[in-house]
DNA sequence: TTGACATGCATAACAGCGTTAGGTAATATA
DNA sequence: TATATTACCTAACGCTGTTATGCATGTCAA
């Protein structure tokens, strides 16, 4: 179980970086983060769906009913240019974190 | 400037591994923390006491009140048993985030 | 002596976001 | 008909960083 704090900071990033590579709906989008964590994500409707409508309000992502091919009706959303350049923002902060805690993590400590 | 949410996962798991280090005190770790982010990271001091307070309220981390060698009093703070594992806890869940993040971005999309 | 600045700790009101729980509806299957 | 799956949505609650503020000590220059 991945920690709330966790799931906060990796919800956005996560969910431009699916949307970036083809349009997807939530039902699937929860799918799709299940089948790539090894199951180890699982994320919620309670949580996907406030997170696509407050992206959708910043207009990093734009969303279009659609029927599937199994005949139901389908919220579909896709990445805006801004939501690209939001993408690469959400990159550049991850990594200086994951670099920051590397060097504590990596760097040996002295050991007698 | 890191969003609020990276802030709020990376917390905890910077913390545990500065104090993993070695003990150390509330400005010092604001300082450790800004140096090794390359000033990236700009810790504020209302959102660190409260969790140090948290830590040790949950036994991950023990407080000690001494006297620095500039003769202010400082209080010092080292990692618990407790908190040595829940480093190891917390290194383990951002690894999953990490890998999972960085399969969308590294596998490349499908061009024409 | 006085003022400014760095050190060093602490708390309070506020806003944002996930959790948990619940609701609605259509389709497939037994 | 009953159940599971697909598919969307919302509300109350708790946790956590932000921002602002307070207090106290020591240093250094004017």
């Amino acid at each position: 179980m991945i920690s709330k704090e966790l799931v906060a900071a990796s919800t956005k990033p996560i969910l431009l970086a699916i949307l970036s590579r083809g349009e997807s709906y939530g039902y699937a989008i929860i799918e799709q983060v299940r089948l790539r964590s090894g199951g180890e994500l699982e994320w919620s409707e309670g949580m996907l769906y406030p997170v696509l409508h407050r992206l959708e309000k910043e207009k990093l992502i734009l969303s279009s009913w659609k029927v599937g091919e199994n005949g139901r009706k389908r919220k579909y959303y896709r990445l805006s240019a801004a939501g690209t350049k939001a993408l690469q923002v959400e990159r550049v902060q991850w990594k200086i974190v994951h670099n920051t805690l590397s060097t504590f993590w990596e760097t040996k400590t002295c050991l007698t």
